[in-house]
DNA sequence: CGTGGACCCTGTCGGC
DNA sequence: TGCCGACAGGGTCCAC
């Protein structure tokens, strides 16, 4: 379910349960992901101590605590990461176990197998995967500014471009949407077209709805880490968001969809210009 | 370099 | 009821 506000609400709610935790076993029941699981993962994770959980745009980074080394967590497009209790029978889906001291297992669910885990040696921020990425969405340097700078010359439309982890991380399909609504732009605008003015609500709108979401998860993480279920995937009201077809809440013009990018966009063609 | 398209894989949903 | 195609939260790679 992973878009930034699911990731940030799975590492602040495993956070409690793994730092400082050792690993006494690691379980890998389908190692073939979108990278293949590393074959030493085991041998250099039991034993090892985790530190506390962080985030850099939709990657999980599980530092160890006594050694070197890091491991780098991506839950593709339907990964998931909760904790459950030792004897707690692995589903269908349910790919990597790591087993903790405390009798807890961090369990890894991907049912589509976009995801994946892989280990980072020494110096993290140096991994090609990390080390171009844009600023994060909910720091000062995501800026209309900054937006507006990128832009020019860009001929693609603003979708994509806000979407591009370059310009800015975290910001997915079902966020670009739903920012570009509430900013009142039209998703297929050339971002080179757009005034510096519109960005700076662009960007105001996209830390907005992050915050909001992030916000939101945070009320369902008791659940989402206990196992209970997942959690109501937004209890958030979408605006435009698989909304095609029907009305605009602000204006009651009936939303529109196109495909930009191979990802499909909803957009009202009153609101958004 | 910028851009658009294909692709990785499984599950679900709507139309016929 | 069943089959089949379209589509789904992401990111990378490859032609043009």
């Amino acid at each position: 379910m992973p878009e930034l506000p699911e990731v940030e609400t799975t590492r602040r709610g495993i956070t409690p349960f793994i730092a400082d935790q050792e690993i006494t076993e690691v379980r890998l029941r389908h190692t073939r992901l979108r990278v293949p699981v590393p074959a030493d993962l085991p041998d250099r994770l039991t034993g090892a101590r985790l530190g506390t959980p962080r985030r850099r745009a939709k990657y999980l980074l599980l530092p160890l605590e006594n050694a070197p080394g890091t491991l780098l967590w991506h839950l593709g497009m339907s990964g998931s990461l909760r904790i459950a209790r030792v004897g707690e029978a692995p589903k269908k889906h349910d790919h990597i176990d790591l087993v903790l001291e405390s009798g807890r297992v961090l369990r890894y669910h991907d049912p589509r197998r976009f995801g994946f885990v892989d280990w980072l040696q020494a110096d993290a921020a140096r991994d090609s995967r990390l080390s171009h990425l844009g600023p994060e969405p909910l720091s000062d340097a995501f800026t209309g500014e900054r937006l507006y700078r990128l832009s020019r010359g860009r001929r693609m439309a603003v979708k994509p471009f806000l979407m591009d982890n370059r310009v800015v991380v975290g910001v997915g399909n079902i966020y670009a949407a739903e920012a570009l609504f509430i900013a009142g732009i039209d998703p297929r605008r050339a971002a080179s077209r757009i005034a510096r003015v519109r960005f700076d609500r662009l960007a105001a709108a996209a830390r907005e709805v992050l915050a909001a979401a992030i916000t939101q998860g945070g009320t369902t993480l008791r659940d989402f880490v206990s196992g209970q279920g997942e959690p109501g995937y937004f209890a958030q009201r979408l605006n435009v968001y698989g909304r095609e077809g029907k009305p605009c809440r602000r204006c009651g013009a009936l939303l529109k969809r196109v495909a930009l990018g191979q990802r499909a966009s909803v957009y009202c063609p009153v609101c958004q210009r």
